[in-house]
DNA sequence: GCTAAGTACGAACGTTCGTGCTTTTCTGTT
DNA sequence: AACAGAAAAGCACGAACGTTCGTACTTAGC
């Protein structure tokens, strides 16, 4: 295996960091297909053709995969949003970030589409470290939301984030499902009409 | 283990059917906690205190008892859904059916919140007859959803439709892991607002 | 040039998974 | 009371699970 040279694996020293960068990369992709759980140690060396003890040497155990793994979809859920975050704050920030979001799941970038969506729905009930990371990684994404609905104005801006944040991930779960783009479409819809509100 | 003598039970002739009733009731519980892979015959006849064969030989495989499963959901959803056919068509209806399925989540009568919500994250990328009939389901709720915002006379009923979707069901995914029953008050809120519109 | 640390490997562990095959227990009908 | 068929249990299997161990090979520090 020819471990990518990537931008944390050069901050961290070391080839073993590049190739934990590797095998988390390949991580998040398998989760959000497979679950957290369906996230397996042997499967995953499997596609990285590498032996399950040399991959598990890096992280001591299941659940601290698991956790790198949370944490790797962070820093790539960070990225997509990223550019969202040149817009002006209030209605036109939420307007760019909830975009940037539907046009990362229309794109398909990725497999298994939300890994946020795939991961919260499967741990939501498993109490543990795990879940914690998660519903921070949630609570923080919708903190945001609200904090930019109370610069828009909004009346209730932890009312209004939820309604946002229901319309884009429900894109994502009716689109996986059914495969039907207008999905995306219908988001954009309850997007305007939000946001319309708001700016007007 | 003594089987509780049930509807489907006694149409059904023989004990068996009892009992496969009894095994269903608590597979629908386990699978919204554990989801349908968590979904582990073992644990399932560990729970019912039977034999693990015993309860294979209902089933055949565990794809049969998945969608076994998948149906006794169906029949237990459309009977918390039951009482909304009661309203009249249209916008009271829609309000009726969405709030029948937050009260049923608010409540907390079954636990792992809504079956549905963590069965189609799980399987929305696994392609196969538990998927489908996943599909199905969820596609046959928001047909009528579209049907009945079509008789309210909603402007785009399938758009309509995707939006009260989307806010309930977020409710249960955010309740269930911040488990903060805030989530219902904006679900409520953003169903006023849907309602609203359609009902003036 | 020697040593220590880092990195990856193959083999094996005990457990649980889904699934067969055989035997025992229960139940309903003469 | 006896019997036939259904229902459940017992037992065993191969595979995959997470994990541990001992061991090579590569790199960095003295």
């Amino acid at each position: 295996m020819v471990p990518v040279r990537t931008e944390t694996g050069t901050r961290d020293a070391g080839k073993g960091a590049d190739t934990r960068a590797t095998i988390l990369a390949r991580a998040v992709d398998l989760a959000s297909v497979e679950g957290l759980e369906g996230l397996t140690i042997g499967r995953l060396a499997g596609e990285l053709e590498m032996s399950k003890s040399g991959l598990f040497a890096h992280f001591g155990s299941k659940q601290e995969l698991q956790l790198a793994t949370i944490e790797a979809a962070a820093k790539r859920f960070r990225a997509v949003i990223a550019p969202a975050f040149e817009a002006a704050e209030g209605a036109p920030r939420l307007r760019a970030m909830s975009e940037a979001y539907l046009a990362h799941l229309e794109q398909g970038e990725y497999p298994g589409g939300c890994f946020w969506a795939a991961t919260a729905a499967e741990y939501d009930d498993k109490p543990g470290p795990v879940r914690d990371a998660i519903a921070a990684a949630l609570d923080a994404w919708l903190g945001e939301l609200e904090r930019q609905a109370g610069v828009a104005g909004a009346a209730d801006p932890a009312s209004f984030a939820f309604e946002l944040y229901a319309v884009v991930t429900a894109a994502n779960s009716r689109y996986r499902l059914s495969g039907d783009p207008s999905a995306f479409a219908y988001a954009r819809a309850g997007m305007d009409r939000l946001l319309g509100e708001l700016e007007a």
